[in-house]
DNA sequence: ATATTTACTACTAAGTTAGTAGTTAATGTA
DNA sequence: TACATTAACTACTAACTTAGTAGTAAATAT
């Protein structure tokens, strides 16, 4: 059940996009930079978000990305749908399977990105008073 | 978020256990055979489930495999955990995968053996009827 | 024009998955 | 005791997936 860091990776991008792309684009390399991540692997990741509709790109200067809506709208379900399509615990989609995923779906899609991201934030905050 | 076909494998042999070892000991050939996977395959996933204490086992003629407990005790949890490990999203404890994992566990917990059993008991005869 | 930045394509080493095969140990029965 | 039966253990492997790296092409603001 341990998620693939493709989808962990995308959900810090995400995440970072949420809490920085407030002013504007964030360019790849910041984000690589900040989180610590691989820009050439952070660049197999985009797209998959991109074309989920989650994100828009610019090229060129003054160009990288935003998210497409509000953080507030965006979930744990969307982000790890947008990178490894539709969840599904089995191949079935009937069953006790399918019950299972639609539970499982159900408790992803609670997890905003508006949430997550001020979660880091409080975090971070909390972690730089106790240094 | 596909789980691997050693956990499939592993609730449809629970599965079989808790619909066939009523009456003592389940070969290992006869839910092979039944559920239509390599008998020395699943000769790889019973010490798993063994360990983990969900079915006892016994060698020489009228060996064979029960369940540990009532099917009505163990989930899908319990299946996947044995096999598996313990449940988590991702690497760390806290913070909202850790959520997550606690709700995604919540869900997995729900499904009980019998429930499972009792509903694939029903697919079937609801299968001959219609043929 | 040009610097900048995403987009695309190709490649790869390491690890995991889903098995197969053969041998060994335990157990009930004749 | 000998024997048939059944789980337990160990070793091996082909195919696939993962987690990247590298290089080039296309778009965009200045």
């Amino acid at each position: 059940m341990k998620l693939s860091t493709k989808v962990r990776y995308s959900v810090r991008l995400m995440i970072d996009l949420a809490m920085h792309g407030a002013k504007g684009p964030v360019l790849l390399r910041d984000i690589a930079r900040r989180q610590n991540i691989s820009e050439k692997y952070l660049g197999h990741l985009v797209p998959l978000l991109k074309s989920a509709g989650l994100i828009n790109a610019t090229r060129g200067s003054k160009g990288g990305f935003v998210l497409v809506g509000f953080s507030s709208v965006i979930t744990l379900k969307d982000i790890i749908e947008a990178v490894e399509g539709e969840l599904s615990l089995a191949g079935e989609t009937g069953g006790f399977w399918g019950e299972a995923t639609n539970g499982i779906a159900q408790v992803l899609d609670s997890f905003t990105l508006k949430d997550i991201a001020e979660q880091e934030k409080a975090k971070e905050d909390g972690l730089s008073y106790s240094i």
